[in-house]
DNA sequence: GTGCAATCGAACCGATTGGTTCGAATTATT
DNA sequence: AATAATTCGAACCAATCGGTTCGATTGCAC
């Protein structure tokens, strides 16, 4: 009985009502229906823009009437950062388990190094980026809302990857935080900013992603990997003959 | 006399005018007055986007009657992309003569990183970059272009700087083009990101970017440099190393 | 001065915008 | 069947959109 009929005063989604929890008991607690709103909202934001999309299409779209999206949602930007917010959530998901398997160092990071820049140039993923992007001209807090529960989160995964492998002495790094930003960049290597200013059209392919990243991770570990490391060392001595 | 009226039949400038060239002879010739147009679209564009950014709006900020815009541009879309191929001419301006200047390798790419991630990352670049891929969802080819004369042009460059290095016998790669794109990547590490989403909402410092580009560039130099590399050789002999 | 091209400025077009309202229709509970 | 909640769908709002047109005004060249 308390299921059919959705108690809306001790509704545990209530941060989803706040502008609606007036006099009249809010209606839009369909989960069913909240996601077709949204899924008819995705197709019409993603490919026109925060701007050039209209409420219109979306209802149009989501085979649901006007007013009852604005049941569920108090106006566009709302339902905009509603969207955002799943879009969001289904990109950056199981994206960094990879990094929970420590068994060889290399293989770790060339595996994840793939996952990441396959997602990241994924055509979706680049559109809802580009979508995200445009709308952070105009709204910054979206923007920054997304990378920092996005881009910044798996940011500090790889980065406590890279303090674990620290700890077990695989890694020799001074500023981790730096490292991180540089072996993502590395495996991403060019591919970012082509798929983004569109002068790609298609998303690059397995090969080329494998290419990049193995050079990128053989870069990194050339800099920051402790295998070559003693042998180097040893080697410098020949030169520096300061140590005792 | 030629001067005063404009030779509408020669006009070597006829690419601005084909929707024009009717009946009457087509006014817009004066760039000072094209330039003001540009100005007041600059301002309106870039911090409106394309879509939500309208012709009423510049014709105010431009002080220029609407009719007079639609002398000089056939409509929206044209006016915004001259914008952009100005805004692209003026960013990329001068960047990379630092290249040119081949005294220390290493000097020579921190300075040359420096001014690259400076000028990628000022406020003012990352908003017209986010207008740019903001518009490159419903115009491709604009984003495209921005991409090619801009953005690609530099990358070539910085690749044929790396190849005059391998010339002298300072770097040894096999893939110069993904170097190239590498040490850009290196460069800008996490700061692109965290500025076109507007999750800094300041530039980055000169010292940040001092720090960034250092690490950068010896990560780069340890890689390629053949500095080490003699030494390095003859160490490796022993465990190496089945490459040509 | 005269003439003429360029610009202005305002009105106008049809279409669409986000947002609101409300009675009718639907749906499920009891 | 009765009841109550929810959604529908259409009408409506003022505002704005890009784009066009045209007569009045300006300013420069002669």
């Amino acid at each position: 009985m308390v299921e059919t009929q959705p108690n809306v005063e001790t509704d545990p989604c209530g941060d989803l009502l706040d502008h609606v929890r007036r006099g009249r008991p809010a209606a839009g607690q369909d989960p069913v229906k909240r996601s077709q709103i949204i899924e008819g909202a995705r197709r019409v934001f993603i490919d026109k823009g925060f701007e050039a999309a209209s409420m219109n299409d979306i209802t149009r779209e989501a085979s649901v009437s006007k007013g009852t999206i604005y049941v569920y949602f108090a106006n566009k930007e709302e339902l905009f950062e509603a969207l955002i917010e799943e879009e969001r959530g289904t990109i950056f998901k199981n994206m960094y388990d990879v990094l929970d398997n420590a068994d060889d160092l290399r293989e770790t990071l060339v595996k994840f190094g793939k996952v990441l820049a396959l997602k990241i140039t994924s055509a979706k993923v680049i559109q809802a980026q580009r979508t995200v992007i445009g709308a952070s001209d105009r709204i910054p807090e979206l923007g920054a809302r997304f990378y920092e529960r996005g881009p910044k989160r798996g940011h500090d995964k790889v980065a406590a990857f890279l303090d674990a492998a620290i700890e077990r002495g695989l890694l020799r790094i001074d500023d981790v935080d730096l490292a991180a930003y540089q072996f993502t960049e590395l495996c991403l290597a060019g591919l970012f900013r082509q798929c983004i200013f569109a002068y790609r059209t298609k998303a690059p392919g397995q090969d080329e992603i494998d290419h990049i990243v193995r050079s990128g991770v053989g870069m990194f570990l050339k800099t920051y990997g402790t295998e070559n490391l003693a042998a180097e060392e040893s080697h410098q001595t020949i030169a520096i003959e300061a140590r005792p």
